[in-house]
DNA sequence: AGTAAGCCATGAAACGTTTCGATAAAGCCA
DNA sequence: TGGCTTTATCGAAACGTTTCATGGCTTACT
């Protein structure tokens, strides 16, 4: 197996060709100061023409901080072509950049019993952004681990349990209002809604926000009008005949995702119902792909790329703030006024 | 600021606890021989209880060889989401799992000076998969600088300078032939070509396949049947008006890129023009948008995943087989028939 | 001129590993 | 049983940094 074969430069050549200490050198590369001007003036000459960069592994070995982020992702084999991930994994790189920071990615396999404590030690990370919407596994003793270890990290999408913990999400609460509203401008008095995953944050919490929203704002009431799907496109394809073959059909379709609403749209297509006219459809997400559909999607945004900042600022910000509380971010939603309503 | 706390257990703790060397442990957590089983057995459960996990960073120090693929992308503030590079950095995902290994992204900041050499240095990585897609800048020396170091890379989309190098792409010849063929076999003559950045592998590429081509399968001629974009969305919408505005309109539109496809299509539409009964339309690369917009699109499904998978590999190989030639793997290319057409 | 106070620069120790030469123990053969 | 080989374990050195206590040299003040 092949090495790096031709030596690279290290502070120690840098200070043998100065004719110093190399631990002079570490303290000119790292800006600090009792180096007189022109000694560092000359060294970072030196460094320079030397092509010299310093090591960040053994770096982090004896400082015991990394400059990476450790992003933690579902198990999920196409976690990449899932663009909602993706739109809080590009805030995430804005923020890394912003603060210097390398990104890694992980999906962490726990049937190797591996934690995200050991996970942060074998790599060195201090920083964590755990992106969940399952929590079918209890993460306490997870959490406790990192707590204990002083490593940083924050929930994108709330986190459910009791601890309190770093974590930005949206309000869900808004974001149906804003949604039925709509409709309910429309004329709609009878919306038909799909639910998302049931161990997600997110849907009980859509669907609980449903439940009230449309008791108090007086729709339709009717067991019927409610049915259960898993945020994915597979399952609005598969829940949405159940809407359609109501004796009394709702007159509007409210989707906790776009992607369950974009299934919907194609069983609706297949059985010859046009959007908006003969139903009205709603999404909740503003996915890439809605933007995209025919009729495009009338969404409720949620500002996934500024939560994955955020998180990255709350997670840096208590690694850096002595006593730092964890906070939850909780974003506001938008609605997206399209051609589905 | 905070630093890990409470003491994190090294290869010494368990050593310490199980009465041996340090440096026996450490033979059997990777498995070396030169331990009697018995030992090796009970160090294993200690290590085990005592919830030890290798210090991947410390261990990277001296072997100099990580555990770490770097992912170089283009300096693009919103890269991830463009669904086409996430499709290869999904198979670049799978293939680290697959060598259980990490995954770290980078976009180089050459306003900073940084090489490719430098970064894969800094972080001690021995491993680069460059997502290429604009050679207005020569890399050359880059090239050169990580092949004196032995540092393993793979280009993803082809490279176009003149040195040996790894790198998956696809075959664009015959990709813009299916798409020539399909449209011709549906008695299209006069087919209008939206050409991709010309500072890219793909771009001149589809752009002389198309010029080779049209002439040879006997297609009209003429000069203003081609336009050029850099394979945005914008570009398209914005190219597309001259071809509608030619005196004799193309009964056809090939679009070297979906993206560009999907901006034709919008503006296709602002004006009113039925796709495919006025105007057939024809895509390039199966972005994920492309089969959600309607008419679903028309394309040529470069195996992107695949590609992202096969980088990796080519890069393990050069760095495990003593005398691997680099190696460009060129991808066959497939029609996706759609609405579109 | 003598001394206290800064400032610069240094060398050694440490971080958690792997590697390698040395040593001790065990096994083998005659 | 003596000598030789093999095997099992150990200890020290190394990887490229940062950190920190130490001390020499200036400078400034009395």
């Amino acid at each position: 197996m092949k090495r790096f074969d031709k030596a690279s430069v290290t502070i120690k050549d840098v200070a043998k060709r100065a004719g110093v200490a190399h631990s002079t050198v570490s303290l000119v590369m790292n800006d600090r100061e009792h180096v007189s001007p022109k000694l560092r003036e000359r060294i970072l000459k030196i460094a320079n023409e030397m092509g010299y960069m310093p090591n960040i592994v053994a770096r982090s070995l004896i400082s015991k901080k990394s400059a990476t982020v450790g992003v933690v992702f579902p198990e999920n084999p196409h976690f990449f072509t899932m663009t909602y991930f993706l739109m809080v994994i590009d805030g995430i790189q804005s923020a890394c950049k912003k603060y210097d920071k390398a990104m890694m990615f992980f999906s962490l396999d726990q049937t190797k019993g591996e934690s995200y404590y050991q996970l942060s030690r074998k790599w060195l990370i201090d920083l964590m952004i755990i992106v969940n919407i399952d929590y079918t596994r209890d993460l306490s003793k997870d959490i406790q681990d990192l707590k204990d270890h002083g490593i940083a990290f924050s929930f994108v999408t709330k986190y459910i349990g009791k601890e309190k913990v770093n974590s930005v999400c949206v309000d869900n609460l808004e974001g149906v209002r804003l949604a039925l509203e709509h409709l309910i401008a429309q004329g709609h008095r009878r919306i038909g809604f799909i639910s998302g995953n049931p161990n997600s944050a997110d849907g009980p919490e859509r669907l609980n926000a449903f439940q009230t929203l449309s008791k108090k704002m007086g729709l339709d009431q009717d067991e019927g009008l409610i049915v259960y799907g898993d945020f994915t496109f597979e399952s609005g394809e598969r829940e949405v005949p159940k809407l359609l073959g109501l004796k009394k059909r709702p007159t509007a379709i409210f989707a906790a995702s776009d992607y369950m609403a974009i299934g919907a749209m194609r069983a609706m297509k297949a059985q010859g119902i046009s959007i908006p006219k003969d139903i009205a459809l709603m999404g909740f997400d503003n996915s890439l792909e809605s933007a995209y559909v025919e009729p495009a999607l009338t969404t409720i945004r949620q500002p996934l790329q500024e939560m994955g900042e955020k998180a990255v600022d709350l997670a840096i910000r208590s690694l850096n703030e002595e006593n730092f509380e964890p906070t939850t971010l909780i974003m506001k939603p938008e609605l997206l006024k399209r051609q589905s309503c």
